[in-house]
DNA sequence: TTATGGTGATAAAACGTTTTCACATTTTTT
DNA sequence: AAAAAATGTGAAAACGTTTTATCACCATAA
């Protein structure tokens, strides 16, 4: 192996001296500042990253944990952290968070400990995980997407879930709507909480009632199935026009449970989601389903350059911005009535 | 931060026995195991990889490059490698290699320099790349998907390509086309001239003529849409009833240029892909591509217990693996004549 | 009793960098 | 012209591990 020794030798001059080119630093005189990189090219010297790391204590790497890296409702999320990975020139590592809670602890000792400098946690599956608590006290960088932890003052990027729902009440509301159903998600995550409470809130801003069997909880997709049908069979003259739904997901298997009984939607009843899945999953095989969609790829991106200014210094922290969504207009939603 | 010598001095030993217990070396008394076992979960230490890995000169990681980790495509492959990570007990990174080659070659000597032991990189768009000549010149271990590189013995996993074009024409013949018109993509690369090898050869084992007009050279998408366009103008009696496509992409694009005609495929016309994207492209709304499709998850999964084989010195090296295709019936192919 | 071997533990030398400190040398200031 | 400051360079000490060589100890065998 080459190491800066073998660069000093060939050049005439010390070890220190080739380091000193090596990480730019002033201090040393063009004649040898030339010789040295001359030296380093002939012999092809690539500094050893371990070393490095050692005596620097920081390795240039920030990592990426995801539960699941192949999932494609990250894609967008991926593509924005690989562009401020290109442009704030620090390495950007993307880490697979498994199931196993043995095998989790472990990843997150190597992380820590000499491979990347700080870790980047898209949240919401994190809730209850110990993992941020080991973070905060090993003092180690972080910075949250989407995961509230409300009882620390953590760097985190959080989505407007709450003025999210209100938008998609607006939207279907000016599209017709008024007998709007909600189906909401387990509500002992924040995120479902804050979608629900925005949806009420609009409702009743616009005046509009939220009846008797209008609103459901779903805690799997079979309940979003069979509260659809539920829904369904309802009097025409009660029954919702547009079913918002907390959640992709539960939206395409209300969808499904709708088709099934030989409705159409959105021709005979609206519905929207929320999160944009590009795929959902793969028994849906139903329209693009309409939706409130988070900006996941300016998180991305700001997420890798809002990490940088941290390890930097650059920036004051905590680090607390907040998205807002827009909404993502596919084939799920039109307004009542149409043919 | 603590230390190695932190933990000796609490258990009231020497370095050295820390680090025998910890490493699960041999050579030391189950008393003093126990004792020093204490002292770590005591202190809550937590050895440093960074001087581990210079010392060792390996970092027990396997890094993943992939030109674009957000592409839809990878999924598969990459929930394979998730899955082979757990079960291999390496921890695997995932990389994402930009397009500007400063930037790339930076990443290399990055990944190659005490933080990965080895890199699993998926082919198809490295052909032309120094990448894999720097990985030889400093014999750095790895393994290469779907990547052909003729010139070296390298451990590397293909795809019968020639068999899955041949499995194509037989399964578009089995439903009674016989006039199968093939979109051939860049034939400088090696993949496309197996795809198109293993047409010709399957459509003359079938006694099928490939007639003027059924060939076209394909090199970007607009030229897919057109060439379709110039199919569907042909005659009735001898226009194909059917296209097989190299790729998704120019399968997507000639059903593009179809149904801009006012045909419907596969009604009019099936056409046939090959590698199961599944969300092939933002301008592309049409029925799923049938395709022929590669056994991504688990070439993903075997390339990381692959190259943990290769590290660990358990397998014969070269590794070369030869994958066979599947068919993926969707919605653009039918029987000739179907109302 | 004295060699001989085998254990279990230690001290010290790596590993390849960066960085501090000291030392010349040169330039600037008085 | 002397003193002070600035500049460029090198020697050596870290950084936190693993690993090699060594040593002390005890049991066994001669």
């Amino acid at each position: 192996m080459l190491t800066i020794k073998d660069v000093a030798r060939h050049a005439g001059v010390s070890v220190s001296t080739v380091s000193r080119v090596i990480n730019q630093v002033e201090n040393v005189s063009p004649v040898i500042r030339q010789k040295v990189q001359y030296s380093i090219k002939e012999l092809g010297y690539i500094p050893n990253n371990a070393a490095r790391s050692l005596v620097q204590r920081q390795t240039n790497a920030i990592t990426v944990l995801l539960r699941n890296l192949h999932s494609s409702f990250f894609a967008e999320l991926i593509r924005g952290m690989e562009n401020g990975a290109f442009s704030s020139g620090r390495n950007v590592l993307f880490y697979s968070l498994g199931k196993d809670p043995a095998y989790r602890d472990q990843s997150i000792q190597f992380l820590t400990n000499g491979v990347s400098d700080a870790i980047i946690l898209y949240g919401p599956l994190y809730t209850d995980q110990p993992i941020i608590e080991h973070l905060c006290a090993i003092s180690f960088p972080f910075l949250l997407i989407e995961n509230n932890f409300p009882t620390r003052q953590t760097n985190q990027f959080l989505v407007n879930n709450y003025e999210g729902a209100c938008h998609a009440v607006e939207y279907l509301s000016v599209r017709g709507h008024q007998r709007i159903a909600y189906f909401m998600g387990d509500p002992n995550k924040k995120v479902n909480l804050d979608r629900f409470n925005g949806y009420t809130q609009a409702m009743s801003d616009r005046g509009l009632i939220i009846r008797d069997g209008y609103l459901s909880n779903i805690y799997n997709s079979s309940q979003a199935y069979q509260a659809a049908q539920k829904i369904m069979r309802m009097p025409a003259e009660f029954r919702p026009t547009a079913i918002f739904c907390c959640n992709d997901k539960i939206a395409a298997y209300a969808i499904m449970g709708i088709t099934a009984m030989g409705f159409s939607v959105p021709k005979d009843i609206s519905v929207m989601g929320f999160d944009n899945h590009k795929i959902p999953f793969d028994d849906y095989n139903g329209p693009r389903i309409s939706c409130i969609q988070q900006p996941l790829y300016e998180m991305g991106r700001d997420s890798i350059l809002a990490v940088t200014d941290i390890l930097d210094g650059n920036i004051e922290t905590p680090v607390v911005r907040t998205y807002d969504t827009t909404i993502a207009e596919y084939e799920t939603v039109c307004e009542p009535g149409t043919p």
